[in-house]
DNA sequence: CGGAATCCGCCACGATACTG
DNA sequence: CAGTATCGTGGCGGATTCCG
């Protein structure tokens, strides 16, 4: 994947397409929120049984960000041991069509690309 | 941006929201078809009209990969000066949908965004 | 359990030249 | 006009360790 972050709009008016992948511009942000409209409510763990490829790590960082963003919201619980819950906003839910068109997509023709080159 | 390329695949199948992220992981990919979206064909020059922050190399770069992944295609005029021009192809266009979809949210809700933290 | 902190490699991306 | 070629760098992202 490309690095998105901070693409310090580039394009005339009308480009909102760019602000737009900023917000999953990060690696895993996609991911993390077509989980959560599969799920609804998920906890830290079942995001990584959800998403082994992503390290802790990463999967704080993009989780804060979507936070930040105002996309989903954390919901401690103050409890022994912890919880945490993460779900989608308002704002977030919107995004709803989007993650859609990008799975629709997918389903339909990522068979029909042309061979990685790996 | 977050770097998108080579995401290796992480997920289980039914991922395949990722997959479709590749193909505009790239930091300008996205604007590239939603240019020639509008526009049908563009010349190179025409695009680096449309896109001044974007510089000649990454421009022929994300080119070159949407080419590669068979969503644009190229076509060489044999004159002096040499004339090249980009059009998506029909699998390119089946993509429009997609692009629409981050389009039309941006336009809705790209002011409502928390303000950036530079 | 759900992180935070630290160290570091790597390559995506940019800037600047040069070319057919 | 439409690129290549070369070089340098920031910061993304991984691995590991420690914490309440």
């Amino acid at each position: 994947m490309p690095r998105i972050r901070h693409t310090t709009l580039t394009c005339s008016p009308g480009c909102t397409v760019e602000a737009t992948l900023e917000l999953f511009g990060g690696k895993w942000k996609a991911l993390i929120l077509y989980h959560l409209f599969e799920d609804g409510v998920l906890r830290f763990s079942e995001f990584r049984r959800r998403m082994p490829n992503v390290t802790q790590r990463m999967l704080t960082n993009q989780l804060r960000e979507l936070e930040a963003d105002g996309l989903i919201s954390r919901t401690v619980f103050p409890e022994v041991p912890p919880r945490v819950e993460y779900e989608l906003t308002d704002l977030g839910q919107t995004l709803k069509p989007v993650i859609h068109a990008l799975k629709t997509w997918g389903d339909k023709y990522a068979h029909s690309l042309k061979p990685e080159k790996e």
